[in-house]
DNA sequence: TGGGATTTGTTCGTATGTATC
DNA sequence: TGATACATACGAACAAATCCC
């Protein structure tokens, strides 16, 4: 299993599956801008997925806009600004 | 393309084409002894080919005695010892 | 002030699946 | 068939920034 979202068996990537929830989760505003995201270590537990697999989703929200990251700090909404 | 020195279409596989030029570095002392090669997303972004690929090449010069790989720091030009 | 816990960043290790030649 | 090459996914170790008591 990995979660209630995903399909391992999907054709498309896991992580990209990963991406496509939580960009649901911004654009909805379940989580408003500048709100820290859950750490890379909860993503993992949630969605029961590697670091790895987290990391290459946040960095298709990054790549997006979406979130900004700061190394020992996390992952947040990008504020309007 | 695959980087300045690669030709995807050559008879000789790209693993080896890299090897080879990453060898050239460093029997010409342009990497000194105890040097740390570039990471491995470096050297995938130099040759622009696949980590799978940059893995192959550094294997080559691994038998052949020429660097030295730690996990969690990266590959070093053999020391003389 | 110090030190441990948290969190992201970087790096290599391993395995699997797909496609191509 | 086997070798090559790419993409994906999970593990593990080490490093650095931040947070908190």
């Amino acid at each position: 299993m990995a979660g209630r979202w995903i399909d391992p068996d999907s054709a498309t990537p896991v992580y990209r599956q990963v991406a496509n929830v939580l960009r649901d989760r911004i654009t909805r505003g379940v989580w408003q801008p500048d709100r820290r995201l859950p750490s890379e270590p909860d993503l993992e537990a949630e969605f029961e997925i590697s670091r790895d697999t987290v990391r290459r989703a946040l960095d298709v929200l990054r790549q997006e806009g979406l979130i900004v990251t700061v190394k020992g700090r996390g992952s947040f909404v990008r504020p309007k600004s």
